[in-house]
Order: C-alpha cells, then structure tokens, then sequence
DNA sequence: AAACTACACAACCGCAGTTGT
DNA sequence: TACAACTGCGGTTGTGTAGTT
C-alpha cells in the first residue's frame, strides 16, 4: 500500500504500508549493518525505503533482529513466566519481554490478546450454558495447563550487543533452536529482585543464539510462587471457576499471601505436589482422564480471570530494592 | 468440500518520554 | 527554555491459516 504524505517543503513523498518485502528487509539489514539499530527516519531520507522510521525500526524489532523465535510458539515455561509477570507488572509487555528471550514486546502482547481473548470466551460460554453445550468442540487450548518446570531469564539487550549479534548470529529457526546444547550467563536486568524470584544466577543459561524452542530443553527454576491449594481445582469448562469467583471465600485458599512477603522473599508454603511434573502433556494433546478430574493446580492459572490478580500490590520499585 | 471459528501474527496508530538544537 | 525530531511502548486492527462442523 502507498500512502503519500506532504513534506515540509511542500512536496509529496509516498510512504509504502503494509507487508514488507524481501527488497525492503534486505535494505533495512543492510542499513542496521552499517550504522546500527538505529537513525530510523535517516532511512526514508537517504531514499533508501518508501517507509517511515517508525516502520522501519518495528520491522526490525519485530521480524529482523536476530535471535527472535520467529514461528515457534509460546511454550508452556514462556506462558507461565508471561503469565506470573503480567500479574507482577501488569501490562507492560516491553519490560516482560526483557525475560523471554527471542521474544518481542509484540510477541507477548499478541499471546496476552489470544488468551484473553480466550479467558473472555470460555467465561462467556460458561455465563450461557447453553450456548456452550450447543458448541461441544473444545479448542485443545482451552483445556491446556502448565506441568514443566518454567523457564525464566532476563536478559538485557543493548544495542551493541544487537549489533555484535547481527554479525554472527544465527536466526533462531525452530530447527537450530532444537539443536541446542549448553548455555551462556545471560544478565538479569536491575529490575529483577533475585530473592523475590527465588532465583539461583549461577545455574546454567541457554544461549541467546540457541535458546531451545522445545519445552524440555529449558529445565530452569522458576521461582517459588504462591499457589493454590491442591483441592482448589478447576474443570476447563470454568464452570468452578465461576462458581469460585462467587464464593466469599475465594480468596482464602490462597493462604496468607501478601506482597510484602513476597518482596523479602519469603518462601511461600508450597504444595510439594505443586512442583512436581505432573505429566507430560504437550502440543495440546489432554488425555481423557485427566480432563475429567483436573489435578493440576496450573490448570487454575491458565484459565482464569486476569483480574485476580489485581489483588496482589504492585512490586516496589527496583530502587526500593 | 465448503463454511465457520479461533488463533497467531504482522503492522499500524497514537501517545509519551527522551534527545538534540 | 522551548520546540522539533526521534524513539519506544501499548492498544488495536487486519489478514492468513488451521481446525472443526
């Protein structure tokens, strides 16, 4: 698409929208190789694309940089740390970003949108039983959980580290991804309070360039965070989970949770059952049994309301740390 | 096989913060 | 200090595709 915008002096630039080419993104590598991630706008200027600086930089970010999992799916870890984080931060899909590598700010806010999106169906469904009787399919998300232990890293990319990494790394295609082996410290950025993550630095990283798309492949603590109670189950219908939310007492399996706990990194009393794997379900394949008596407390998580964490006080500041 | 639905993804827009002049 | 340009972020929309009926 070709939109035309008037310049200062009057005259009449086209600017090129919609789907890029391969031309462009050869233009815009070649750009980003040269000068680095950035002086956008300078693009458009030289002549070198019909595109705002805007666009270009987004292209970038977005499909270009490399190390991005392009075409790999959320895994169960990225949805779980996606999932706690936005609790901890809200929407603030950049800053969550930061602990996904080869995610994009984009990435998490087009997987927050479908899950909510989802969370608002189901809720929807279960509002009218009747509508989602007379719908017997079940997407096999809507029946998914979490059982692998999570993955949560944080790494802080700088513009010359990009750039270092545009010359020699690899693209992240799901293929070498799988391939990968050992791993690289990767910083956590100053906003991450280790001992409210219950994190331990040192365990092994996977590296940038070879972050493993596959679930198994990434085997890092995720921190000790407040659970429910085992006997707190939902079905994937939702339909405890609505009747839950109706209970005065709702909350209260939640134990004696409360935020200044977690900032000093109080162990929070865990269900030792909580962590353990409780199978190994994947791809979005449930198997009948356990569809019909969910034991998985994830499960809880995973198709619930945002808004229940709204709860839970903010963190303090990374300079109250 | 066609129609429908849900989902994933790409890209745009507007706004706010930062930086340079 | 004021202004403009640049940059980054979050919200939103459009489109292609896979799965289901």
């Amino acid at each position: 698409m070709l939109v035309f915008q008037s310049t200062m002096e009057g005259k009449r630039e086209e600017i090129r929208k919609g789907p890029w080419k391969a031309e462009e993104d050869e233009v815009l590598i070649n750009h980003v190789k040269k000068y680095g991630p950035r002086d956008w706008s300078s693009i458009r200027s030289k002549g070198l694309l019909h595109r705002t600086g805007k666009s270009c930089r987004l292209r970038w970010v977005n499909k270009l940089r490399p190390n991005l999992k392009n075409g790999c799916k959320f895994s169960l870890e990225e949805e779980r740390v996606v999932i706690e984080l936005q609790a901890q931060f809200g929407n603030k899909w950049a800053r969550i970003a930061t602990y996904l590598p080869g995610r994009t700010d984009n990435d998490v806010k087009n997987f927050w949108s479908s899950r909510q999106k989802r969370l608002a169906r189901i809720l929807q469904n279960s509002a009218t039983p009747s509508s989602s009787n007379s719908k017997s399919h079940k997407t096999n998300r809507e029946v998914s959980t979490f059982h692998d232990v999570p993955t949560l890293q944080a790494p802080k990319f700088t513009s010359s580290m990009e750039e270092e990494l545009s010359s020699k790394a690899p693209s992240c295609s799901s293929s070498n991804m799988e391939k990968a082996g050992t791993i690289k410290m990767v910083p956590l950025p100053d906003l991450v309070n280790p001992k409210l993550l219950h994190f331990d630095t040192h365990f092994e990283l996977t590296p940038y360039e070879n972050y493993p798309c596959t679930d198994s492949q990434l085997q890092i603590p995720f921190p000790n965070i407040p659970q429910p109670q085992q006997d707190l189950t939902f079905s994937p219908d939702s339909q405890e989970l609505l009747a839950g939310l109706e209970d005065p007492h709702f909350f209260d399996v939640f134990g004696p949770v409360d935020a200044p706990q977690l900032t000093n990194g109080a162990q929070l009393p865990v269900e030792e059952s909580f962590l353990k794997p409780v199978r190994s379900f994947r791809n979005d394949v449930i198997v009948k049994e356990e569809y019909d008596n969910p034991v998985n407390p994830d499960a809880f998580f995973d198709d619930f309301p945002t808004d229940m964490f709204d709860h839970i006080e903010p963190l303090p500041s990374p300079s109250d740390w």
